[in-house]
DNA sequence: AATATAATATCAGTATACTGATAAAACAAG
DNA sequence: CTTGTTTTATCAGTATACTGATATTATATT
């Protein structure tokens, strides 16, 4: 049975995920790469685009039309880097910080909402498990 | 930090599992949709493409592409449903079986690398607790 | 039986993330 | 100091999965 297989689960799982955090932000106005996005940069102010794409696993192609959209609705601005002729670092507006609170508070509900059979402990194991997962796929690319 | 939530953890697991995927069935020409879709028209043979869909989570419309990619290297070939005019029942081929004994070894194989640092019991504890979110999100749409 | 509702197959168009390509600036090495 | 490599920003094109639309066949209801 394919549907037993944790790679299907993890599959399913994050398709539902993304399905209702794409209808959930949508409400404020937001996508998820933009949420994502905007997530970033409140840890890391002033990122480039190039190093903003990594932290969100995106090229840096798709990470320049994010932030476009953001920078459309004002929720970043962008300037120069003084040291650096060609970086163009990324900064968030205080709508922008608005904003972000908002989708901050939606996603917790959905994981909230996801994760309501399980205790802490499971959601903690869970992670901890998938984490082990992630570093030996990176490894093995 | 928003890379501890269980949810960016999903998504990178999910991420980075299927561009192993992809680059791995791409060596015997498959890509994952259709190594998905072989795999249940394995478990139940003779599907019509509306079925089909559903079972993979995507709509009908993919899954015609998804068919019409099979059908065009013979994996799979499509007849009328003798009981119903307007179903196409969709059945493995030979060499569709064939293809498909190699994708399972492929797609283990990178299963086996994934949970390598994990213990038999882990893996289905996280299953189960994946499992959980699942119908968690099912039932909160 | 006739008509409304639903399911199926499939043609288009659209959105998003990708790869490819190019130009400019920074850095490293001879 | 100049040449090659790397990093960055960004324009295009491409692939894939989506929504929308349409026609055909089944099924349900009156």
């Amino acid at each position: 049975m394919v549907d037993k297989r944790l790679g299907y689960i993890i599959k399913r799982t994050q398709q539902l995920l993304r399905l209702q955090m794409d209808g959930a932000l949508d409400t404020v106005g937001l996508t998820t790469p933009q949420y994502a996005a905007l997530s970033i940069l409140e840890e890391d102010e002033g990122l480039s685009n190039a190093e903003l794409a990594r932290r969100c696993f995106v090229t840096p192609q798709t990470m320049h039309k994010i932030v476009k959209g953001l920078e459309e609705k004002s929720y970043v601005r962008r300037q120069s880097d003084p040291t650096h002729g060609r970086k163009i670092n990324t900064l968030l507006t205080s709508s922008g910080e608005e904003i972000l609170q908002s989708g901050h508070e939606i996603v917790e509900d959905i994981e909230t909402e996801m994760t309501q059979d399980l205790t802490k402990g499971e959601v903690a194991q869970t992670v901890k498990h998938l984490s082990k997962c992630i570093e030996s796929l990176e490894s093995s690319s």
